[in-house]
RNA sequence: GCAGAGAUGGCGGAGUGGUCGAACGCGCACGACUCGAAAUCGUGUUACGGGCAACUGUACGGGGGUUCGAAUCCCUCUCUCUGCGCCA
């Protein structure tokens, strides 16, 4: 959610910016935005003047009463009720525009950053910089299933009996593999200076709206039957709820977080062929970043975050790129986003393994998320951004992909031996 | 899960139908004193919204109700504490 004030003061650029994200047909709620606030604030001027009489009202009553004029009291008290017929109608044109304003308000995007590349869609989303070169195979690479199959690490056939398709069972090595990749990502952004958090798995519905439109929520979200409670679908969602409309003390930021959860998605609607396996899933595991931190620092912290995930992926001797989100890719509520993606040597191109995120103030305003700003003594809203650290067993895929021998055996880089009993490969059985 | 008690500003804590946006204390800010500081004294200090402003509205865990008027009475939800029960 952006600044009303923006609007209210700038209309143009509010509409620039919609266009830049190929969003026209959004262009008309700016318009009606300025025409519902201000009848929003014709109901609440009017209402706040006959509440101002009731209060003066309530209080001459009083002072009547206890002097004994109990008739004059009876008088004044006809001429309140009155008078609240009127209020009572007031709120309820208030209220009704007041929530009129709030959905047209959640539909407006947030200002995108201007080095953001225009594009309407992600076919034109921009390559940035590509880390470590892909080594080039002498052999075909098989689908990840096949390798980990090899591996004896999956048995998808009693997850489907057991739960049904887009679950898993990770087994031996490949489970070890999986719990090895997510201590050392913990550890690695501890090393960094970040807070390591465990948060609730499960969230109430007022958490769960308050973070995601409520198409998303049909979309991604378990609910848990006969209880106000949410599956999480990444532990971004209980991580900032956790900061719900609270103000936080300025030397309280930035705050650091990395936080780990299992994360539960319904993934209505998704297939295809890259889709099989355990690329898709309706249960994966997640290390995350979570900064909140003062409006300045954001466009610091954004390039900090992004740049953690290489280090990370490189340390691991996994090729990876920056993938720049276009306009018309970014989600509303962003600033600017861009994906890490690792390289396949099977498809022979990269793919999705992370996401990072700038929300500026608008996650913050629609959440209220404040602090203190010691310079102008006011609560102001603070910046949010999040990334992923690591989220196997997507994760796994790039990794399989890039440490096949031609043998058949994985390559363990040695940042991970010490969480695998020191193996350097994993062995195919048989 | 059952029973009882409770939820008030940044914190502690008064307040049981009108004079309460809230005593008092702590904290914080500013000023005085001081060479400087501590201590002390004085002043200020809830948030959000509307209005150019004067000013004004709302909020005492959330929601609903009673009343001319609710922090205060009623209903409901959430959470906390104490005891019992159950359990890794």
């Amino acid at each position: 959610m952006i600044d009303i004030n923006l609007i209210r003061e700038n209309p143009q650029f509010v509409k620039e910016n919609i266009k830049k994200k190929f969003q026209d047909k959004k262009l008309d709620l700016v318009d009606k935005i300025i025409a519902l606030d201000k009848t929003k604030r014709e109901y609440q001027q009017e209402g706040d003047k006959l509440r101002a009489q009731r209060n003066e009202l309530a209080k001459k009553i009083g002072s009547l009463m206890r002097e004994g004029k109990k008739e004059e009291a009876e008088a004044i008290k006809k001429q309140s009720v009155e008078n609240n017929e009127r209020v009572a109608e007031l709120e309820k044109l208030t209220a009704a525009a007041e929530a009129e304003l709030k959905t047209a308000m959640m539909a407006i995007p947030n200002i995108i950053a201007e080095d953001v590349p225009i594009g309407k869609d992600d076919s034109q989303n921009v390559e940035g910089k590509v880390f470590l070169e892909p080594k080039q195979k002498s052999f075909d690479i098989p689908y990840h299933l096949d390798i980990l199959e090899s591996l004896n690490g999956i048995d998808l056939d009693s997850a489907r009996r057991t739960s049904g398709n887009g679950f898993y069972y990770l087994v031996g090595d490949i489970a070890r593999l999986h719990s090895a990749v997510l201590s050392y990502a913990r550890d690695f952004m501890i090393d960094k200076g970040f807070t390591y958090c465990i948060p609730p798995y499960m969230i109430r519905s007022d958490v769960v709206s308050g973070v995601m439109s409520f198409e998303e929520m049909e979309g991604m979200m378990y609910k848990i039957e006969g209880e106000d409670l949410y599956l999480i679908g990444t532990s971004e969602h209980s991580m900032i709820g956790r900061f719900m409309g609270t103000v936080l003390s300025e030397n309280s930021l930035p705050q650091t977080l990395t936080s780990y959860s299992p994360c539960f998605r319904k993934e209505k609607g998704a297939h295809g062929l890259e889709e099989r396996g355990i690329y898709r899933i309706h249960q994966f595991e997640k290390q995350e970043m979570i900064v909140i931190c003062k409006p300045e620092e954001s466009e610091y912290w954004y390039e900090k975050l992004w740049n953690y995930t290489v280090e990370l992926f490189t340390s691991m001797e996994i090729p990876v790129r920056q993938l720049i989100c276009c306009s018309g890719d970014l989600a509303d509520l962003k600033y600017k986003s861009c994906d890490i993606e690792a390289w396949s040597p099977r498809q022979k191109k990269y793919f999705e393994v992370g996401s990072c995120s700038n929300l500026t103030d608008a996650q913050a305003r629609r959440l209220g998320i404040r602090y203190k700003n010691s310079k102008t003594g006011k609560n102001e809203f603070a910046h949010t951004l999040n990334n992923t650290v690591v989220a196997p067993p997507r994760m796994l895929i790039a990794f399989l992909e890039n440490h096949l021998q031609e043998d058949g055996s994985v390559y363990v880089p040695p940042v991970l031996r010490p969480y695998m009993g020191g193996r350097e490969k994993l062995v195919p059985k048989k």
